[in-house]
DNA sequence: GGAGAAAATGTAAGCGGTTACAAATCCATT
DNA sequence: AATGGATTTGTAACCGCTTACATTTTCTCC
């Protein structure tokens, strides 16, 4: 493999102007910097990153943790922060690390070691209710990090989330200002966007006047959240003598297994039941009727992220936290009764 | 930062025996090596990795080419690969391409001037028909590839793949056993894979006597390829007066469209209609009646990536190519008429 | 206790870049 | 042609680690 000597020799400069034309500084020649540049692109050479990440302290990378990349949801985000990142030129690291904090730290500090510039948490999993507990750990590590769909007090820890409360709650007065009156809310956890939506959801409830007698909830644990399975549950509740004409949700799967439960209820979607889901993935096309979701901005999210992180790693002030909107998508599974 | 000087002060000793001890050689004492474990615990110091990269010339890091990953199948895999590479402690880079050469040679550009020790190529929409002008850009690259779901001839490239022609064919087969006879194919694309696809589908129909009139088949170009198109080209095709009792396709998401198309075109699924998807994704369990999917061994298909790249980084010989069989798992969108 | 082999440790030379600082070159002015 | 400032280039120190080789220590056995 070549190295920078090789060229210097070659172009018959020092090692300084070949790194200066590598580093496009100002102070080359135009004559030197395209006789370099020549022989460079003749030779092949191709600068060693390690030597040069030891020089500059920094190999632009970026580390994405991500719970699950094999969820929808997910990895739509991981395809869009990879692509964000990559056009302001840094490479992404990625650390699949499921969702329990020891894994998350054992990620954490994978990256660390890798040395990368900053890290994105994906995802609001890997802040639970136990908010104090988990600050500490990514404290720790002075790197700056984003957090995805979720927010934490901290010194060097940025976020860009959806109004996961609002949304749910549009999502719940949607439904009755149809007509809906009776709401399951069907909930896969209670992490950070997990209570936001929870909490989105009451306050609808609250709003529309809905009766407390009338609302019904139900946790279908992730580990569980498969459309079998919540059609199992659901119908379970169903015969418990449990009543409900409409399901707010805060997974599309979810959604999705209500959908499927309605036919054993003798119930028509929509007209006896509606179903909104959450996340407005591309399941939502898959079903007949097709299903009314939450498209919680994903991809502005994601661009946030990266924008954020970009800024600070420039040195630039950057907001800790930046919230967008929610917006109801309406389709087949929520119009009118 | 703390560096290995700070360390090796702190404890006593030299730098190489710091070294020694971080790489676990046998050449330290045991007294040593606890003394000076017990002072980077205390200490919190933590290797700089460019500096170790560049005395070792690796970061064991593995670069994955990814053309997509907001695909349900490729993040699958990707979330499949990480774990295994992790559980090898190799670090993993992702860089998602698109499917154009062009940005599948930037990628590998990318991930080379990253170092990375070896890379995979996921997914045969890098390996196109022209596989003579593809293989020399990936020969270029002085390091080991290996690539998901396509075949390559080329020194340093390794594959592992799932037989798409047999598992193809015996989906055809598994529909005509059971009394369907105008069988149609939907496709995405013609690449590694989706030509064994193709040449399996026509395999079967004449194993199974159907004549060529009695066969219809259907491109829909991947980047057409949603559940609305491919309703709208396949009631084309109807409405063109083509008549089929069965679909096999390249894709799940071509099965969905097919099996939400039914309804228009007055058939019932299964019985006037049966359908077989590709892939066994997630979404097999979103429609109504299931649908019934080839599963293409994904799980072994990574797993064995990672196995064949871990061996060979280990400087062992490894097979060139693996295959394994799919096998066609039954849901409701397939059973007998 | 001492010779010799084996084990443990230290010294110093890389690995391949970046960059502060020094030196050389260039150019416009006088 | 000499002067002096700006521009270009080179020299060498450094980034933090690995490792070949040299040195020291420890151990074994007579």
């Amino acid at each position: 493999m070549l190295n920078i000597y090789d060229v210097s020799k070659q172009a018959g400069v020092s090692i300084a102007t070949v790194s200066r034309v590598l580093n496009n500084s100002p102070h080359v020649s135009a004559k030197t910097k395209k006789l370099v540049m020549d022989v460079i692109a003749a030779s092949g050479y191709v600068p060693n990153a390690f030597a040069r990440g030891l020089g500059l302290r920094t190999m632009k990378t970026i580390g994405l943790l991500c719970p699950d990349a094999s969820d929808p949801y997910l990895s739509s985000a991981l395809s869009a922060l990879e692509k964000a990142f990559r056009d302001n030129l840094y490479d992404c690291l990625l650390v699949c690390t499921g969702r329990q904090p020891s894994e998350r730290d054992a990620g954490i500090l994978s990256l660390s070691a890798h040395h990368v510039d900053g890290m994105v948490l994906m995802g609001s999993s890997f802040v639970s209710d136990v908010a104090v507990e988990n600050a500490m750990i990514l404290e720790t590590a002075d790197i700056p990090m984003a957090i995805l769909n979720a927010s934490l007090q901290a010194e060097h820890i940025y976020s860009a989330r959806c109004d996961d409360f609002g949304a749910t709650r549009d999502a719940l007065l949607s439904l009755t200002q149809k007509g809906y009156s009776r709401p399951l809310y069907l909930y896969h956890a209670l992490n950070y966007s997990g209570q936001q939506k929870f909490q989105g959801f009451h306050e609808g409830c609250h709003i529309a006047g809905i009766p407390e007698s009338h609302v019904t909830t139900l946790l279908i644990p992730r580990e569980n959240m498969t459309v079998a399975e919540v059609q199992r549950r659901v119908f379970a509740l169903w015969q418990e003598g449990k009543r409900f004409d409409c399901v707010v949700t805060s997974d599309d799967i979810l959604a999705v297994g209500a959908l499927k439960t309605a036919g054993s209820m003798h119930l028509k979607v929509p007209g006896d039941l509606a179903i909104i889901g959450y996340n407005n993935s591309s399941i939502c096309q898959c079903t007949s009727p097709e299903l009314s979701s939450v498209d919680n901005r994903l991809e502005m999210l994601c661009q946030q992220i990266v924008n954020t992180m970009i800024g600070i790693l420039q040195g630039q002030e950057m907001p800790r936290e930046v919230v967008y909107s929610g917006k109801v998508i309406e389709r087949g599974s929520s119009i009118a009764k």
